[in-house]
DNA sequence: CGGCAGCTTGACTACGGTCAATGACCGTGG
DNA sequence: CCACGGTCATTGACCGTAGTCAAGCTGCCG
């Protein structure tokens, strides 16, 4: 029985990835952060159709976003890290129009939807904070829809690989080069859009190129620089962005 | 040289896909709104990688959200129509990240970058609807990336074809079962991950099956509920959005 | 030790891309 | 008024990337 994280001891708000908040944002933060729930790998934290009015932050663990077509088939619309926003649109829209389902053991900060009001009506820069986050959120599946749209099965998964480690080495997950990678190659080719036996084509041939390499859970990233460019990605400067 | 649409008076707020807004609001809306933009067809509303604070709503006409890469191919993320909002993520983050381009002349409704502050300050049920309004973008996006991700090319131009006709629909732009459609079959193809020459020949073939056609900057909706059907989609009930 | 989930490899297929040529339409200028 | 040039739509022939099917393989957990 571990004790609920208190927000001043957040693992996360302090990484290069976020912007700080001021000392009142954080005590309005402890308030507004009504406990956690924890959900064990392989166990839905939001299910598509579902009402669901809570809001929650990815406080650790990895969690997959996904939606299943009618034909059966599964599009992973995206990874979720530690820091992530989880349920905007089911909290702001009513129901939840895609899945969430934990990949690891999970611990989410539990945000009432009754709270968000008042989030918007006593602290407008968090609200703001609130919106950008959604951009962010917009930006990144903008990226998405350019890599399914435009990308060769190579690209594909060298820029999912990217993200996926650039992410996680914003909030100090690295270590020698490598990051924690739970997905299974399912996960991976769903989020991609190609079959899992051409992404398992492609990352043995990325391995072969020693650009990367996932082995043990892990990814490993060999050639940053490499991978990226073959990802026709620029190397853009990390922004950064609130975190809920 | 036409006058500015006083928002007392504009043709979309009262249309059946938005949230009718308050006497208040419409108040503050009338304040908010700084004037209006004329972007002739062709041209670039908003430059990827361009800095740009305003935050705009497209008024009358058509436009399209893409990317370029680095590959030089293009994606087409979204189709804009009237009501919708541009600018969000460049109002927000600093820069643009994707080009929006003029189909047709267009008229924008300009909203300057530091009013928007004082929206959230001043107007949360206001503030509220803009992250609404991402939400609901945020949405799109990921049914966006599941098509591109799952369904096939006939499948894909069916969607495209259905959200096209439905959104025109909900702002009353349809009539005799058809709705303006500017886009060149490139637009398409880009919108959807094709080439020109397959979309052309899927176009054909929904024509030949009696399900929909395009002639004359319009598209036909023959067979509504088939062309649902093809592209897995379901007749889910219109939602409503806020308006800006 | 057995069973199951996930990874890997091979052989064959097909969906959609590319290249290329022709056609329809429209605005412009001689 | 018609010839010209440009843009966009259409069709044909060929090809290659990635999907499907199917069989082994590996590693983990009971």
């Amino acid at each position: 029985m571990t004790a609920v994280t208190d927000c001043l001891d957040c693992p996360l708000r302090c990484r290069r990835l976020f912007v700080p908040m001021t000392e009142d944002e954080l005590a309005f933060q402890r308030r507004f952060k009504a406990g956690e729930r924890l959900v064990p790998a392989g166990g839905d934290i939001l299910v598509q159709g579902q009402k669901s009015s809570a809001l929650y932050t990815l406080l650790s663990g990895m969690a997959v976003r996904s939606v299943t077509l009618e034909s059966g088939r599964r599009q992973v619309i995206s990874f979720v890290f530690p820091g992530d926003l989880i349920g905007l649109q089911s909290g702001i829209m009513g129901e939840a129009r895609h899945t969430v389902t934990a990949v690891t053991d999970t611990v989410l900060c539990l945000f009432p939807r009754d709270r968000v009001w008042k989030l918007f009506r006593n602290q407008p820069a968090r609200a703001y904070d609130l919106t950008w986050i959604a951009a962010v959120e917009e930006h990144f599946l903008g990226e998405t829809v350019a890599t399914l749209g435009q990308r060769d099965a190579t690209q594909r998964i060298a820029w999912a690989l990217v993200r996926v480690w650039r992410r996680l080495a914003a909030i100090g997950m690295d270590q020698d080069g490598t990051v924690p990678f739970p997905f299974r190659q399912q996960d991976l080719s769903d989020a991609v859009g190609l079959s899992v036996v051409h992404t398992n084509r492609v990352l043995s041939s990325l391995r072969g190129a020693g650009l990367a390499r996932i082995a043990g859970r892990r990814l490993e990233m060999l050639d940053h620089r490499g991978l990226s460019k073959l990802a026709l990605m620029d190397m853009e400067k990390e922004d950064v962005r609130p975190i809920l």
